[in-house]
DNA sequence: TATCCACGGGAAATACAGGGAG
DNA sequence: CTCCCTGTATTTCCCGTGGATA
């Protein structure tokens, strides 16, 4: 049923990028000063999720190495690595220079390293930056002229908000690529070449592809994960194709899977106010905190717990209604 | 209207855990 | 082993907001 993995993955960079011409080559000029040794303006890559931002991005890095194979190239998820020390020593690793960084080294240490790290231009995708807590990350790499930044959000204006005022007036003047959602059509065309290269031939047919097309409204990560579903579930069942049927289960399938991923790496006390919300629908937070000290026997802070709440909101498991005064929490996608 | 109260969230202090050095 | 350094998680302290109450 699957012949290659890798191509149903969410973060696969194929060797043409389709739809994203205008976006891509946009981004290659920006960035050709590097080639010549020039200060590139700051990058920003804008639109939805699911719209190519990374893909585009991680395949323009490719196409400078391939140009300029002493140029450092580096991908951060900024979801992942949110605090300024992260970003610091992930971007030194990509770059091969954190031999001897370790947790007890300082930040200065690892800021003075990549101060020093200037033989060659560095350029450095910060991805979901609107994502990163600290704002005196951006304010470090920008001062550093070796480094040239791309920078991928969703919405500018919250994008901007979270910068350091000493960078926001500096920033506001580099180049903008703006991403559109997907057609249906394009969607279409996108999934039907990965199914091409991922799957045995002949399994899934056009119709299901236009279906998980509209399904996932311009999506392309949630399209390609549907495709990727539906082809597990048929080779899980023993069928010889993807029938209608896979290919509707295969919608719920991913989002669960997707949320249950989520829900497995929090803490137990997060997950208790969790089970606690899903448990009573919607839920007041004096209630809330009640129940939640109620069960636990060595409760944390009620700060703490607001804390966890605004992260499991960031995480889109939760979602909060209304803002002061009659505020309530309830889970996301079941009302 | 004046006051109170519950809540959210910023900032700083503190507690904790991992790891190197001695 | 202990001491000491760190980043990160949690707590403490606090203030602003807005709805409810007297």
């Amino acid at each position: 049923m699957i012949v290659d993995h890798r191509v149903l993955h969410e973060d696969f960079v194929p060797s043409e990028i389709e739809h994203r011409n205008d976006e891509l080559n946009h981004l290659s000029a920006t960035l050709e000063p590097v080639l010549d040794d020039d200060r590139p303006e700051t990058a920003f890559l804008l639109g939805p999720t699911g719209a190519g931002k990374t893909c585009t991005a991680k395949y323009v890095l490719d196409e400078l190495t391939n140009q300029r194979p002493d140029v450092q190239t580096a991908y951060i998820n900024c979801w992942q690595e949110f605090t300024r020390f992260r970003v610091h020593y992930r971007l030194l690793e990509e770059i091969d220079q954190a031999i001897d960084v370790h947790r007890s080294t300082p930040k200065d240490q690892l800021f003075k390293l990549l101060r020093e790290a200037d033989d060659e231009p560095i350029v450095a995708v910060l991805d979901e930056i609107d994502q990163h807590e600290e704002s005196e990350t951006l304010y470090d790499l920008h001062r550093l002229p070796h480094v040239h930044l791309v920078l991928i959000a969703n919405r500018e204006e919250e994008m901007f908000a979270g910068f350091d005022d000493r960078v926001r007036s500096r920033l506001r003047a580099g180049t903008r690529v703006y991403f559109d959602r997907y057609g249906t059509d394009e969607l279409v065309e996108i999934l039907s070449e990965r199914a091409r290269q991922g799957l045995e031939p002949q399994v899934i047919d056009d119709d299901q592809i236009q279906s998980i097309a509209h399904t996932a409204s311009g999506d392309a990560r949630v399209g390609i994960g549907i495709l990727h579903t539906a082809a597990r579930i048929a080779a899980r069942e023993g069928e010889e194709q993807i029938t209608d049927e896979i290919v509707e289960t295969a919608e719920p399938e991913t989002r669960n899977k997707l949320r249950q991923q989520i829900i497995d790496d929090l803490t137990e006390h997060q997950r208790i106010l969790y089970d606690v919300i899903e448990e009573r629908g919607e839920v007041e937070p004096g209630e809330l905190y009640d129940a939640y000290e109620e069960i636990v026997d060595d409760p944390n802070t009620r700060r703490t717990l607001r804390n966890y709440l605004s992260k499991m909101t960031h995480y889109d498991l939760i979602e909060s209604n209304g803002d002061r005064g009659g505020r309530t929490y309830s889970l996301v996608g079941e009302d």
